[in-house]
DNA sequence: AGCACGATTAACT
DNA sequence: GTTAATCGTGCTC
């Protein structure tokens, strides 16, 4: 019999390659005063250590950036643009920085909270950014550092019985706004994206 | 100074 | 219906 079960610290050790790829399929869960707000992870990308010049990294550690140097299955949450809160799950060996951004979802559970937030917006736009799953799921910076692998956590990742609740075909592609950054970091395909097939409706 | 972005607008097909 | 361009916003380094 399948059931829900949290996603523990030994699949956040993985490889980081690993793990965002494995993430596809899987269901994040915020838990916000007693109620579920979920959806299936449908984009990811892999940022890995300090020689990726297009992870926050790069510059050796910060008091940004020093979650991505601890323990795999905490989340790294960061704020950029003024405006905008990006969700990371933490990756591999602690000491070594690696993290996964989580940039879309579909939304299963919580619409009714989520259109609240997001409802200025057709339902199609609003999971579908890194900054719109952090609006949606109200997370912000008190997240920063939360063990995703904890019970009763705010924040964490469901699989079904260890397996994704859907298996996606998944196409690699560049990761997004990295203008300034060095090949080959620029254009390496460490970004993972769900093919919308699978009678998957996106709203 | 430079962002791991999003909402809007303006051009397309 | 889509894609391209623009720029607000405030925190990090």
């Amino acid at each position: 019999m399948k059931e829900s079960i949290q996603l523990d610290r030994n699949f956040f050790s993985q490889n980081t390659l690993s793990v965002a790829r494995n993430l596809i399929g899987m269901r994040l869960v915020r838990l916000e005063a007693g109620k579920r707000i979920s959806g299936l992870i449908i984009e990811t990308e892999a940022y890995r250590g300090e020689m990726d010049l297009g992870c926050h990294a790069k510059t050796g550690m910060t008091q940004r950036n020093r979650v991505m140097y601890g323990v795999p299955g905490h989340a790294y949450i960061y704020f950029t643009y003024g405006m905008h809160w990006m969700l990371n799950i933490v990756t591999e060996e602690e000491g070594f920085p690696a993290a996964v951004l989580i940039r879309a979802i579909h939304l299963q559970e919580g619409d009714d909270i989520v259109k609240l937030r997001r409802g200025n917006q057709p339902g199609k736009n609003w999971c579908n950014g890194p900054g719109k799953i952090c609006q949606a799921l109200k997370i912000t910076g008190v997240f920063n550092g939360v063990d995703c692998c904890e019970s009763h956590s705010p924040l964490f990742v469901e699989s079904n019985s260890g397996e994704p609740f859907l298996h996606f075909s998944v196409t690699t592609s560049p990761r997004v706004g990295l203008f300034k950054v060095p090949e080959p970091w620029k254009s390496i395909a460490w970004r993972f994206v769900a093919r919308a097939e699978n009678n998957l409706k996106l709203n």
